[in-house]
DNA sequence: AGCACGCCGACT
DNA sequence: GTCGGCGTGCTC
């Protein structure tokens, strides 16, 4: 960075701004300060520059120096757009550690983390706010006229601005409509976030009393018979469900909205509006004073221990154990300390439902971060805490960027949740590292949360780097659910499985029908079956690109690859031989989906997968119909282990757990146990008790023993000796690869394909590739290359290529540039 | 990211 | 003989 230059008595200086521009490019650029701006530039202001040819950029100044480039003539800055900084000295230096640790440029980083209205650029789109109400008496001349061409043509580009007002300075003007609220900006056109509403019917309690009700429906049946029709069909079904909503009774009843609005109008029926939001967490709302249990009570005092010498806690709670209580323990001693609090949520679990409960607690003092917020909001937000009137910001992963100056704690809830890491545009960050790393500058404290928590921070925990508290009981009694593992060896033996569900899974869930009760089926496949075999010639089709079995999907009657989508017609005839001898073999989603309806004809069963989700709104309209139990059970993928949480739901069944516990790699163990546990822990919710039952050939496999005993210790513990191999003398290995992908060649985008390869190894902790390397190592298929493990770090050494079979030597630092595999995560 | 320059394949 | 594909390099 340039030096500061003394502001003071500047007018005859001539000063140099280093700015940030948001683009991939790897250096800052240095524009000359016009002397009537040296009073106005100053580190962490936006200003507008011209780069490259034609276009402006909002860029953000990182330095301000008084020496000339050398070797270039510096452009003058256009325009200084703030009063004061809007980007800290702190989130400079934090976004310089991202770009260095995820090997990206800040630029990169300065896209992600400022909100699109508050980089205008030239292509940026301008449109009328639609709330607004302009009065058009008080607009300037040049206002006047933008919203004049705004009305006619609503979408306007700030370049066709400066056309418009025939000057090349417009950002002023653009920039005080936006605070006028006349105007909204925007990268593209984003949709408003509105949380979902559903009108729910309640019968006036006044119409419990037998007497009433009978006068009422005298009364009806002689003046509005559709009126007591309605009131009929509520009361069937409400015996039903426990919640009626206006369009489950227009379609029982065939009542049209204004017979509803009418018994609403007597006071017959009262209409409550609700969120919908039905996801995730801990049913019982809280209590306005809770009071922590026993058990929360001694997590929270260990953690308050751990924070003593400990930077970083990991809470390790069963599903249900109450950590959102702990949460808000900690939050409100860190704001009695004055300090702010960063609270971080997976995207998923960021609803109304969640937010209004935490807005209960700290009123005014909380603002949520969100990407589905628009941009207004975004930056609403983000001004806000500039200001300190947000002390708490709730917030999915991009909360990571908000202007902190007095950060204390930082809270990751579900610090496992792979929605953390940003994966396509670079930065591709893991908010919940970098939020470790964000605290560590503020010497803040951090609590990660989880009831399966990732292997590396437990890691972290049992070495001792991070503290560690348990909960291993469920808050308010709510017991834990009763695992039993299911032989399908034993059950087939014995004649006793009915196709892919063994008579205890059969029972257990006739029990919960019969009690009104749901069940959720986990499969971790979707479609019909996996793979689709000629009985004569054994022949089996594959997919053109991938070299995969292809899926059959009943539902589509066509046969899908599920790596890269390619889609093509069912067989009836073997290819190779011609018989018509195919079988399917395996089993997904659909045909357990199809088979248990025939087993259970009055169930009302639905599926959720992607292919069923795959629509707007679908995946919240299965949710709607789990919660007002118009479904029984629910058959699904490893959707179903996240967030589901539901009061009714008492029975989960694992179809087949085996296809969990083969997958070859080392974090085999821990996905494994990940996914059984978020699915057990699913079953069973006020005072009911749950029942999991696990179906399976390997009855004695280790890790389901874990997960009845919800040992994460044992679990890890090996893991952890296999990984101090690792961490020790420097070794080599070599990993075979074949990458097969028909457009490898053409889309020379082999560090990409490494990446993929990579990736099956080592998980997420491989980061990159990145473009400008990307092109350097093309035209070569890479057959295997060989990795160097070191105490910290694993690197890289050498690649062999398909093509001329020469062992090509990189260096180190170059390849690994393009993909680099990052040893433990370590942020300090 | 955009944009220009430049070098090889299918076309009025 | 040109138009246009994308590969490469540059932008203060």
């Amino acid at each position: 960075m340039l030096e500061f230059a003394d502001n003071h008595h500047t007018d005859r200086l001539t000063l140099f701004a280093e700015v940030i521009l948001p683009l991939a490019i790897a250096k800052n650029y240095t524009y000359r300060v016009p002397y009537e701006m040296n009073d106005a530039v100053a580190v962490g202001k936006r200003v507008m520059v011209q780069f490259g040819k034609s276009k402006l950029y909002t860029a953000i100044v990182a330095g301000i120096g008084t020496e000339a480039p050398q070797k270039y003539e510096a452009k003058y800055l256009l325009e200084v757009l703030d009063d004061r900084p809007v980007v800290t000295q702190q989130q400079l230096e934090f976004w310089k550690w991202l770009a260095d640790y995820y090997l990206c440029n800040v630029g990169e980083v300065m896209a992600a983390a400022l909100p699109a209205a508050l980089k205008l650029a030239s292509e940026t789109k301008i449109m009328l706010n639609p709330d607004g109400n302009i009065d058009r008496s008080l607009l300037h001349d040049k206002e006047f006229l933008i919203v004049d061409a705004l009305d006619i043509q609503p979408i306007l580009s700030v370049s066709d601005i400066v056309k418009l007002l025939g000057q090349k300075i417009v950002m002023p003007v653009l920039k005080s409509m936006f605070d006028k609220n006349i105007i909204h900006i925007s990268e593209e056109v984003s949709e408003r976030y509105k949380p979902r509403k559903r009108s729910y019917i309640k019968l006036n309690s006044l119409y419990n009393e037998p007497d009433m009700r009978r006068e009422l429906f005298a009364e009806l049946e002689r003046r509005a018979p559709k009126q007591a029709d309605a009131v009929l069909a509520y009361l069937k079904l409400s015996r039903e469900q426990p919640l009626v909503s206006k369009n489950d009774l227009m379609e029982a009843s065939g009542a049209s909205a204004a017979i509803i609005k009418a018994l609403s109008d007597k006071e017959v029926f009262y209409i409550e509006e609700r969120n919908v939001s039905r996801l995730y967490y801990e049913e019982f709302d809280l209590a306005a004073n809770f009071e922590l249990s026993e058990a929360q009570q001694n997590a929270l005092t260990d953690i308050q221990n751990h924070f003593k010498e400990k930077e970083v806690v990991l809470l390790h709670g069963v599903t249900s154990s109450g950590k959102t209580e702990i949460y808000i323990r900690l939050v409100e001693e860190a704001l009695h300390a004055g300090k702010q609090v960063l609270y971080l949520l997976p995207e998923i679990a960021l609803t109304t439902h969640v937010i209004e409960r935490l807005r209960k607690y700290f009123g005014n003092d909380i603002g949520v971060y969100h990407s589905r917020f628009n941009d207004n909001e975004r930056v609403e937000v983000w001004q806000k805490v500039l200001n300190h009137e947000y002390k708490v910001v709730l917030g999915a992963r991009s909360a990571v960027f908000l202007p902190f100056d007095n950060l204390g704690l930082v809270v990751v809830d579900e610090e496992h949740e792979t929605s953390y890491k940003q994966f396509d545009p670079a930065p591709r960050y893991n908010a919940r590292d970098a939020a470790i790393y964000l605290a560590g500058r503020y010497q803040a404290k951090v609590l990660l949360g989880s009831a399966t928590p990732s292997f590396e921070s437990y890691f972290n925990a049992r070495t001792g780097k991070f503290g560690l508290a348990e909960i291993t009981e469920r808050f308010g009694g709510v017991s834990l659910p009763e695992i039993e593992v299911v032989s399908i060896t034993e059950e087939t033996k014995k004649k006793t499985m009915q196709s892919h569900f063994s008579s205890v899974l059969m029972n257990d869930i006739q029990t919960a029908l019969t009690n009104k009760e749901q069940v959720i089926l986990f499969q971790n496949r979707r479609g019909y079956a996996p793979v689709l075999v000629c009985r004569v010639c054994a022949f089996t089709p594959k997919c053109i690109n991938c070299d995969v079995s292809l899926t059959y999907h009943k539902s589509s009657a066509h046969l899908h690859c599920h790596y890269c989508g390619y889609k093509e017609e069912s067989l009836s005839v073997c290819p190779a031989c011609g018989s018509t001898h195919l079988e399917y073999k395996g089993f997904g989603t659909e045909k357990i989906e199809d088979e248990l309806q025939v087993l259970l004809p009055d169930a009302r069963i639905a599926r959720m997968d992607l292919d069923t989700t795959r629509a707007r709104n679908a995946y919240q309209n299965l949710l709607n119909d789990l919660e007002e139990k118009r479904i029984d059970i629910l058959v699904g993928t490893q959707m179903v282990a996240k967030g589901l949480d539901f009061a009714d739901v008492t029975v989960i069944g694992i179809i087949n757990a085996d296809s969990l516990l083969k997958y070859p790699d080392y974090r085999a163990n821990e996905r494994s146990f990940q996914m059984l546990a978020q699915v057990s822990g699913r079953a069973g919710r006020r005072g009911k008790q749950g029942k999991v039952v696990i179906q399976t050939y390997n009855p004695q496999h280790r890790v389901i023993g874990q997960v009845i005993s919800n040992d994460y210790k044992e679990l890890y513990l090996s893991e952890i000796d296999e990984r101090k191999n690792f961490k020790y003398p420097p070794f080599y290995r070599i990993i075979q690869m074949d990458i097969k992908h028909k457009d490898a060649e053409k889309l020379h985008y082999q560090a990409e394909y490494l990446a993929v390869e990579l990736r099956k190894h080592f998980g997420d902790r491989v980061i990159g590739p990145e473009y400008p390397l990307v092109s350097r190592i093309r035209n070569f298929y890479i057959k295997s290359i060989m990795l160097k493990f070191e105490k910290d770090n694993i690197s890289i050494v050498k690649v062999k290529s398909v093509i001329r079979d020469v062992i090509l030597q990189f260096q180190t630092t170059q390849l690994s540039k393009g993909c680099i595999i990052q040893p433990d995560v370590d942020p300090y």
